[in-house]
DNA sequence: GATAATTGTTATGGACCATATCAAATATAG
DNA sequence: CTATATTTGATATGGTCCATAACAATTATC
């Protein structure tokens, strides 16, 4: 990384339509004026750091992978929680994900004007909405899942290894649970 | 986790100051409507859903540990940086943190009001701004180093082992610099 | 049957991120 | 050497995500 000082330097201000943002992103660190590259030093061996740029990374090939399915990590998320469990209502969905209930609704607003989700008011109490999946959700979902799986997962597979990544997971997981 | 169903539900509307944000984040799952634990399923696999989870649980635990000394990962990555690399400009410290500069403006004015880090005019380039800790900076980063090491990084020493948390980080240097 | 609690929702403000644009200073072309 | 282009720090602005307060409808509790 960090390859040519004076590479791309006609490419920045004229063409290049914005595209996505995570291209802005990704292009920042490279694009400014990477002169003759900083000592990282202590930073590369902070956690949180490295965790954030792993994150960013992660979010940006996942949102390149799905690009065809415009879903985003959180759509993805609360479809797999609904198929997992459906019939339960907004609330009990939203805090399993940490996404707090008044910020959910314009996220399940989206999934339900794209005809993914759908909220059935409930005969036991009339003030929740179940959520489930219609046709088409779980018709996206599997194919999600497939790109997930054939073209995320794989790459982290040919960059770790598998044993690797499965390791990496349970850490991450126990930090998520634990820490 | 997911502990009772019904213990702390006096806590929440009324008395409990906001505290920091991260308190109220932290609850969303477990105070709002968590009844029954709902199955994860193939969530808890997916790299993307991990690691954000585990990246907010370490920032939550970073600024907790840095209360005394008021330091955000941002900023203490920022006085990290000139510390190693003394006499670069904003552009240089912003793009190699991945920050753009007109967000660094304002990140670099409150180092700066605090009188952690201090702007130079470069006598070469009379455009840019070198960077340098001050005297006060430099004792604050140390300071900072050892909460960090004695709080931080001891934690996930505890949680992971010595040998585990230097492959994490490994694997996610790895995956931020070449997925 | 009156009061309290819950559910989904709206409104709102803060933090972070990204782009466009600017003046000053410098680099580069002709 | 002068005219143009580029770079630097900065401001303004809009978008997204996160967090809190408040509300109507409904349900639970006393």
């Amino acid at each position: 990384m960090t390859v040519s000082k004076t590479a791309d330097k006609t490419a920045e201000k004229s063409s290049e339509k914005p595209a996505d943002t995570a291209k802005g992103r990704k292009d920042a660190a490279e694009a400014q004026g990477a002169a003759e590259a900083l000592q990282l030093g202590e930073l590369s061996e902070q956690l949180g750091y490295v965790l954030k740029r792993a994150q960013l990374k992660v979010f940006e090939n996942f949102l390149r992978c799905m690009a065809s399915l415009q879903l985003t990590p959180a759509q993805f998320s609360v479809l797999l929680l609904v198929e997992k469990n459906p019939g339960r209502n907004q609330t009990e969905i939203a805090s399993t994900l940490g996404i707090l209930r008044p910020n959910f609704v314009a996220l399940l607003d989206n999934l339900e004007s794209r005809d993914l989700c759908a909220r059935i008011r409930s005969t036991n109490d009339r003030r929740s909405h179940i959520l489930v999946l219609t046709d088409k959700g779980k018709a996206v979902l599997t194919r999600a899942k497939k790109l997930v799986a054939t073209k995320h997962e794989a790459r982290l597979n040919d960059l770790l290894g598998q044993a690797n990544r499965e390791a990496l997971i349970e850490m991450l997981s126990k930090i998520a649970n634990e820490f």
